[in-house]
DNA sequence: CAAATAGTTTAGTTATAACTAAACTATCTT
DNA sequence: AAGATAGTTTAGTTATAACTAAACTATTTG
């Protein structure tokens, strides 16, 4: 179980990093995954999901006329640890900066008043 | 000790993980490092370190006209043990091949004779 | 079976990363 | 100080990755 550079590679793109992200614990349609990246086609994501595919790091089911995939997290080694980390990295900076945006209007500290 | 996504994308890269490799244990001079990959300029060389420079990867030391440059392993993380488990690896299936290659020619296994 | 839905694939475009050539800075040698 | 050595930086080029638009496959629904 060699750990490809190509997983490396893989997971270095924000893309299929946010892709990962969304099917890490439960499988998602392609559409459900499209929809939730709305700034790009369904053809890109669909790319995507199959350079996941090929680089082993997801699996695909389908059912009637969707598809189902999932993120093979047994597959990704010490990197699936990482993922997690720096998601939940991502969720810690994103709540410092909802709190900095409160304080920034709240009366915490006094604002020096504007002189014309 | 965050993790950021820009370590991902700076070890992704086959030509940093080169130079990674080549300053792992030891510290080594820019000038050695490019000489290391004749394929590419020393310019090339130097843009990369600074990339790696930048995302915290390596430690650059002036010494007279030269710059020696190492890799913080440390702060890779779960990061180092994959690198090297991936060079590891590198070599096991360079190994690998100079002994089908070395088969190919010693007489390990009787070949046929060609018979004209 | 025609139209709609879900997705993939292809061919061409655009954005980004990597690289080159050459100018540049700094240190050392003569 | 002139030349050589070690390296960096800039501006422009080239290679690669990501994306789009549109054609395509397959399944479902009326």
């Amino acid at each position: 179980m060699a750990l490809e550079p190509a997983i490396l590679n893989a997971i270095a793109s924000p893309r299929r990093q946010e892709i990962l992200r969304l099917i890490w614990r439960e499988e998602q349609t392609a559409g459900f995954i499209h929809r939730a990246m709305p700034d790009v086609t369904f053809g890109a994501v669909s790319l995507q999901l199959k350079g996941l595919l090929d680089a082993g790091l997801v699996e695909a089911r389908a059912e009637n006329r969707n598809r189902f995939y999932r993120a093979k997290r047994e597959a990704l080694g010490p990197m699936a640890e990482m993922l997690e980390s720096m998601w939940d990295d991502a969720l810690w900076k994103l709540k410092l900066a909802a709190e900095l945006e409160q304080s920034r209007r709240g009366p915490k500290q006094q604002r020096k008043k504007k002189r014309k």
